[in-house]
This record gives structure tokens, C-alpha cells and sequence, in this order.
DNA sequence: GCATGTGAATAGGTTCACAGCC
DNA sequence: GGCTGTGAACCTATTCACATGC
């Protein structure tokens, strides 16, 4: 069964929230939209650091769905010397010599982890320790930090898998 | 609970789709290695088109993972006439107006839909209708495609929105 | 003895059916 | 009457505990 979103199944997860709407008549639109925003915590502006200003953090650095939804990239890190100092966006590309700072004194709050695996841990811990409070992790590894902080995964390989897997398993296609 | 993964979970898994190892000895890696690779239909090449050649799209046809891990960019498709006909590492990007023929043409499998809300619903269903069996699908709509097709989201926007529940809700930080 | 494989117990999440309120 | 909110029923997935075979 493919994900279809049922009228119960929405009102039971609403329920875990709170409650939002009058009985027999529905619920306000407008007003339930900002409760939620609010519950996600998407109803304000969040100070993003990409770290890795390879292809994939070029790609999401134009992704204009990020700035439009509230999320401000206030940072660039990259290590390559031919990047630093280069701008994107009027956005210079620094050094991560200087992440602990930067991540400070810009008061960011989530991390956008584009490089390569190998580089990831670390880049990650030091972070942590200056202060991040959740991780959008794009390198193929299980990043290990403390519990607090929440690990979004992108693994694109996986999701690719996930496609072989599925065809695989119903049998080769007519 | 952060997903460790344990023991028993792993061999009820493994359960799942038989049994592999021997009792008291364990598991020959190499030949467990190579059924999951069976079992996950990973273990051939498959053949993808790219349909998207922006930000996103070029990042992934660089993504050197993909093609180590077995999938094969067949073609490149994009509507903007200043991209057509040009070369991304010797393969030529095409029209959508081939797509039908493209796709049948060159036997491909998988489609990764990198291409802007608005045009990934009807290239979705093109592509369907053309015999791919998967989508790798990154524009923010759910598509609708009949339910023999897996289709597999990416939703980056999601998944930061994840993140700032997950920080939301546990109260502000120290 | 030791690690796998598996039924039983448990937990978690979805669906159902209806009570409650407009 | 109509739509929300919710306890109960149900179903799926994880965890446990041990039987099984080397």
C-alpha cells in the first residue's frame, strides 16, 4: 500500500498535539497551519553553516526551497585552498580552521555536512562541541555524536537501493 | 532511541529471507555479502537517466558513488535549449521531446527526476509509460505513478524540518 | 560451548467505530 | 447532521529467550 494519508490517521496524529479543531465543523485553516509551523518549529528563521562547497553544497546552496522555507546559510566551510576566500553569493568560502568561531560567533544552529566521508566525524564532532544543535548529514557514514543532537541522513546510494530492492523483489516487470 | 542496530534484529532480518550462517560457527561473510547483494538486486548494473540537468542533476551525475555501486547514467535530458546538445563527460544531453524513444531505445531502468515541480509529473508518467520500473524522485510533489512503479522521495526541505522539530521539541538547548 | 534461527512476548503505530460537541 | 477527538481493536515490527545444530 502506498502511503495514502487517511482522515483518521490525521486527526490521531493531530491528537498527539493537542486539539485544533471544533467538532462538526472542521478546523480553521489559517490557524491550524501556524500551530503547526510552530510545533515543527519551522514558524522562525534558522542559521544554517554548509560545510563542504563541493557539488552537492553548491547545489544546495542555489536551492532557493531553503532560504524560501527559513533557512539562512550564514556560513561556507571548505577546506580546498583554490575555494577559500572565494565568494558565493557575497557568501566568502572560509576555512575550517576557523569552524569553532565561525559556528559562535554567527550563531548557527543547524549544519549542512556535504564532504567526504573521512572528513565528516571530524568535522562533525568539532560542530558539535561548538555548539550546533542538529546535523543534515549527505556523507554515507553513521556519524557519531551525542544523542542531543539530531542526524538527518541523505543517502543517495541507499534510496537507490531501496528502488533495486523493490523492482527485484515483485519480480522481473512485464 | 537512536537506531543502534542489534544482534537479534539483525538475524531476524536475515530470517526473513532465509537462513545464511551456520549455528555456533557464524557467518562466511563473502557468500552472506554476495546473497544480500542478490537479495537487494544490487548485484548487476543498472541503467538510469538522468532527467534534470540543473544544480541537483550535475551534482549527482559527478557523484562518483553511483557508478561504483552499479548504476549506470545511460542519458541526460533536459528542456533548456542552451544544455541541449551539449556534453557531460561524452554523453550528449537530449530533449525531453526523445524521452519515449530514449528511454526504450537504450533499455533504461531507473529514472532519477531532477527537474522542477511544475514538469516532474508529466515526465514522471512519460517515463512510466516508456518502461522504466523506478523513480528516484527529488521535486517536492508526490507523484503519481501506478503502484507496480516504486518511487522513492528525496525531500531535503523535509528532513531540515525534521531537524528543527526534533531541536524544537526536546526545548531550547543549553 | 557457541552463534544462529525462531516462536513467544512486547511495544509501537495504524485503523476502526463511535462518543462528544458544534 | 457533520466533523472532530479518542479509546479499543488490530496489525506490524522489535525484543526476548531459548531451542537447534555445529
Amino acid at each position: 500500500m502506498r502511503g495514502r494519508t487517511t482522515a483518521a490517521q490525521v486527526r490521531k496524529d493531530l491528537s498527539h498535539f493537542g486539539s485544533f479543531g471544533k467538532r462538526g465543523l472542521g478546523y480553521k485553516v489559517e490557524e491550524l497551519r501556524q500551530r503547526l509551523r510552530q510545533i515543527l518549529g519551522v514558524d522562525r528563521l534558522w542559521k544554517v553553516a554548509l560545510i563542504g562547497a563541493g557539488r552537492i553544497g553548491s547545489a544546495l546552496f542555489e536551492y532557493p526551497a531553503f532560504e524560501s522555507r527559513g533557512y539562512e546559510c550564514v556560513a561556507i566551510i571548505d577546506s580546498d585552498p583554490d575555494k577559500i576566500g572565494t565568494n558565493w553569493n557575497n557568501l566568502q568560502i572560509r576555512s575550517p580552521d576557523h569552524l569553532e568561531s565561525l559556528i559562535r560567533g554567527l550563531g548557527v544552529e543547524l549544519v549542512i555536512l556535504a564532504v567526504p566521508a573521512r572528513a565528516a566525524q571530524e568535522m562533525a564532532e568539532r560542530a558539535v562541541e561548538a555548539g550546533i544543535e542538529g546535523i543534515l548529514n549527505f556523507a554515507p557514514i553513521r556519524l557519531k555524536v551525542p544523542t542531543r543532537i539530531p542526524v538527518e541522513d541523505v543517502n543517495l546510494v541507499m534510496q537507490l537501493e531501496a528502488l533495486s530492492f523493490a523492482i527485484t523483489q515483485r519480480g522481473p516487470a512485464a
